[in-house]
DNA sequence: TTTCCACAGGAATAAAGGGCGA
DNA sequence: TCGCCCTTTATTCCTGTGGAAA
């Protein structure tokens, strides 16, 4: 047998989706007071009546989206058990992030396949009124859940969805809107009339503790690993990295699943505390070097031109000089040079993405208001994760001795 | 207290690309 | 085919910012 033919591996793992991030489990652990508050709020529905639109809000990877997709399935079986006609659909909006976009995506999800009407080139009026259409077909309670909401660019959609039965859009359809945000803040920054309409009822999702952790990874624990495999410190030691992470859950679990690869690659008989702390490595690394590849040229030659300085220790440096090395860097590449107010918004970006750190200075009349930026992973992941930006417009002689091997 | 500096960043606009329907 | 209506991305213009210096 070739080592490149497949077969079934039994260790570790039982049922390694366990860990996975689509995975709902039978039982939500450690989030009781949240769901018992979003059940009542969804209760309505199954009396036949509308439910108030909701707006979750807490920090990522605190279980907001599990208990959503908790809830809505047994509100969806409770509702086949009673014959009351309820339809759901959640929409992520990172990446269908305008309110024309979730509205043909509303469209397209409720319609047949051969139904279904292309992204672009309709009028934004006849987009709405094929969606108010799609909604009184189904003609019954429609519950919308926009994860991530922050990320739309505009808040029409919002508004027309709350108010469509009083603006009458809709004859017999009822629309509940909920909206899931890690941005505290977002629900200051919808005008009055939104926010009053979204925000019937607010449902606060607080992070896990270290102690609720361990509790959430010993039941996927027992799900996804054989009997004793794992070694007792690896879940309290994913728990206290995940509580690190604020509270977070996804992180945890994917903490443990790495775990449990690395030990089935290494052949390993138990998962242990060294798996974990590699695991979390690699996770570092992966996530840094996910963040780079999917960035744009542009902003990778943006990125290449900060690694220069930082390979001399010459950061944080000034904006100015960071674009005028990304002028050089483009230009000798030919490639085309943006704009000095391009670059401010993409280095907020690479901010978000954890890339770099942007600290503002300001000098007074000597010298001004100014931002200077600084990498903020480690230089050789990042021109390694660089490496086919830099192999096509060149290698600059001050990150040479940092070029992976 | 006022002025000054050097951007930072919001708003409006343009350009390019793509689908629809007459 | 062409005009319309969207999208995304980048540019231009211009006001705002806030600490140091006068």
């Amino acid at each position: 047998m070739s080592k490149f033919d497949f077969s079934p591996r039994d260790f570790p793992f039982n049922n390694r989706n366990a860990l996975l991030d689509d995975y709902t489990p039978d039982e939500l652990v450690g989030r009781d007071d949240e769901l018992e508050e979003y059940h009542a709020a969804l209760q309505p529905a199954i009396d036949q009546s509308k439910p108030d639109n909701i707006f979750l809000y807490g920090k990522t990877g605190v279980g907001k989206t599990a208990a959503t997709r908790f809830l809505l399935d047994r509100l969806e079986r409770a509702g086949d058990e009673h014959g009351v006609n309820i339809h759901t659909k959640i929409i992520n909006c990172d990446g269908i992030d305008t309110s024309y976009r979730v509205a043909v995506e509303l469209i397209n999800s409720f319609r047949e396949s051969t139904e279904r009407i292309s992204e672009t080139g309709h009028p934004r009026s006849k987009v709405y009124d094929m969606m108010w259409n799609t909604f009184d077909e189904l003609g019954s309670i429609i519950i919308l859940v926009l994860d991530e909401i922050d990320h739309l660019q505009d808040d029409s959609i919002l508004y027309q969805l709350s108010r469509a039965r009083e603006n009458r859009q809709l004859q017999s359809a009822r629309i509940s809107l909920v909206g899931i945000s890690n941005d505290l803040s977002y629900r200051e920054q919808l005008s009055p009339k939104v926010r009053s309409s979204i925000c019937e009822r607010s449902i606060n999702f607080k992070a896990y503790d270290a102690i609720e952790l361990r509790e959430v990874l010993q039941q996927r624990k027992s799900i996804a690993f054989q009997d004793d495999v794992l070694e007792d410190d690896v879940i309290p030691l994913c728990a206290a990295f995940g509580a690190q992470e604020s509270g977070d859950a996804r992180k945890a679990l994917d903490l443990l699943l790495k775990a449990g690869d690395i030990a089935q690659e290494d052949n390993n008989d138990i998962v242990t505390a060294e798996h974990v702390r590699r695991g979390r490595k690699l996770l570092e690394r992966e996530e840094v070097k996910r963040g780079i590849l999917g960035l744009n040229e542009q902003e990778q030659i943006l990125l290449y031109a900060l690694t220069t300085f930082e390979a001399t220790d010459s950061t944080p440096i000034r904006s100015r000089s960071l674009y005028h090395r990304y002028e050089q860097l483009a230009d000798n590449a030919g490639r085309e040079v943006l704009t000095t107010r391009w670059m401010h918004d993409h280095l907020d970006e690479l901010e978000m993405l954890g890339l770099v750190t942007i600290d503002k200075l300001n000098e007074g009349s000597s010298g001004g208001q100014y931002k200077t930026v600084a990498l903020s992973q480690a230089l050789e992941s990042v021109v390694s994760a660089l490496a086919t930006t830099i192999q096509s417009i060149g290698i600059h002689p001050s990150i040479e001795p940092f070029l992976p091997e």
